[in-house]
DNA sequence: ATCTATTAATAACT
DNA sequence: TAGTTATTAATAGAT
């Protein structure tokens, strides 16, 4: 969405890889909340950035919390779907 | 980003907000595909579907738990800081 | 479920 | 590194 298209691939350059990364960042985070607003749904995405060892969370951490808590409350039953992988990523 | 502009607030008609999230759902997951693969990191994006009662998880169940598990690992001190808000919601 | 007019996101440039 | 612009991508409303 640019003057160019760009391949779906792995970025090599790395200033460049990190430089797309923040840009990238910043309009996903828009597009979680737009959704979360809109939708009255809760939510967060997290990215584990693997060229610095660390993860980051959006939109909010007590947003997370909330999210990551209610899933491990989940009846063991649900979580065994999850990790075993179903078709349509959801249940 | 279509015909009209869409105000940013809870959507009050329940079918048209299911229609919308359906829609949005899709291009949230081909997002975080793009950030993935161009910038070589792993993720996910875990909403809570308030009108159901289900969590729905992208873009996959094994991505997901990698990304769940390195958060449990995290040093106890790192969790802290997120469970209590930093300014910029990144370590 | 598909289409299309329009807005939104963004790759390259500065 | 932050801001601008040409262009592509996402999508609201319609079919």
């Amino acid at each position: 969405m640019a003057r160019r298209k760009i391949k779906h691939e792995l970025i090599s350059n790395e200033s460049y890889r990190k430089m797309i990364f923040k840009k990238r960042k910043g309009g996903l985070l828009k597009k979680i909340d737009e959704l979360t607003t809109l939708c009255g749904v809760m939510g967060c995405a997290i990215i584990y950035i693997t060229f610095d060892n660390r993860p980051e969370i959006w939109p909010y951490p007590t947003e997370l919390t909330c999210v990551l808590d209610m899933f491990k409350e989940l009846p063991m039953v649900r979580r065994d779907k999850v990790h075993k992988g179903s078709e349509d990523l959801s249940w």
